[in-house]
DNA sequence: AAAAGCAGACCGACAGCCTGTCGGTAAGAG
DNA sequence: CTCTTACCGACAGGCTGTCGGTCTGCTTTT
């Protein structure tokens, strides 16, 4: 029998059963077919709404990355909040919205999934920077931080941090340790600040 | 007519192709039956040397790298030589075999080739950050940097400039430059050295 | 040195999957 | 009643990986 429904209901409802797929079986692992048998809908319904399988990457890329971003704008903008303590509400948002049941990430990060990967931390990146380099902008006015390139500081701290602490998470307990010890210390001298001086709220950041 | 070769010569014929075909069509654009052709044999003799087509791309990642990495190696360890000199050295080394013709760089960076992408950009990273890593500490220990954790030094500036300068050469020169710019301001920062003092050599890194 | 044996290299047909297309069909708004 | 919008499913075309069988040249045997 044929159900007729408005076209962004059944984007959505496409792409609710393509998250749940591609998390739990992988991008390549995932056939349309198993889109279209999740929905209950026929392969053309899937194509007049999605040119592509890759379009449908990318509108879930879009649509996950919104709703990640759209949680930390807000917290960026809470003036009434200290500078370095809205840097890290900034990315335990950020961290949350990205271990939805943990499994998620292991199966993000294997092979099979290279596409949605890079299409997640390119949106990520792109989304994430600006907002924490306006915030150590923010910090270096108010004379806590020091630079001379507050936005090129977020660049290079969320992209490292993104692809080393997401990608190697299969790293002993100590190294992982060491590894967050120097990026404190790192990301010290990157914005200028004494050594130690980030440290106990930073540590909060990773667990 | 059937011409038997041995296995190892046989998979380097392979390995030529696929090096070649990868580069101009991009990985997932390339069929087996693409490579088939191109060197001449049956599909049963490459999956009779290779148990996937992904399993080629690993030999031939692997192939490229240990490339990569032998010159690398060699002016590392080169004690005549100023241990910044060989960092800047290092790296050019890396630039170097990584713009083949050019033409590679920007096919390797189309989302088709997000596969062939990772796993070059995780080879290079995990075999280029000791080299560095083992520069920066010689530095250290000789008291031209100061850092705490020289290995994770190079591993941020690494992965920055990795990610940074690969990904995003569809940028303006001019912002471009101030990108470089920021980046050995960060740098100098990172290995504790004066403001200024490592611009001159570095810039002749990004030519 | 010829015959026989053998393992490694090679072949190509084929199964099975998967993506995207297209002509046609139902349903609800106007 | 009509026209647009959403939907359907058969089908073409392409691709990967498999498998039984074949060839070749080296080794062993006689």
């Amino acid at each position: 029998m044929r159900v007729v429904k408005e076209a962004e209901e059944r984007k959505n409802e496409i792409l609710d059963a393509a998250e749940i797929l591609f998390v739990t079986k992988g991008y390549d692992g995932t056939s349309t077919g198993d889109i279209l048998d999740k929905v209950g809908i026929a392969r053309g319904t899937l194509y007049y709404h999605f040119k592509s399988k890759e379009d449908i990457l990318d509108a879930l890329t879009e649509r996950i990355s919104n709703a990640m971003f759209a949680g930390a704008k807000q917290v960026a903008d809470d003036k009434d909040i200290p500078v370095f303590d809205r840097i890290v509400k900034c990315v335990a948002c950020l961290k949350l919205r990205s271990d939805i049941g943990n499994e998620v990430i292991k199966q993000v990060h294997k092979p099979q999934n290279a596409l949605m990967h890079q299409k997640m931390e390119k949106s990520i990146l792109s989304g994430v920077i600006p907002i924490i380099g306006g915030l150590i902008e923010e910090g270096v006015s108010k004379g806590i931080f020091t630079t001379k390139y507050p936005l090129y500081a977020a660049e290079m701290l969320i992209t490292y941090s993104q692809t080393t602490f997401d990608d190697k998470f299969e790293q002993t307990e100590k190294e992982m340790m060491t590894r967050i010890k120097a990026f404190i210390y790192h990301t010290e001298r990157i914005l200028g600040v004494a050594e130690g001086s980030l440290e106990d709220k930073m540590l909060g950041m990773f667990s």
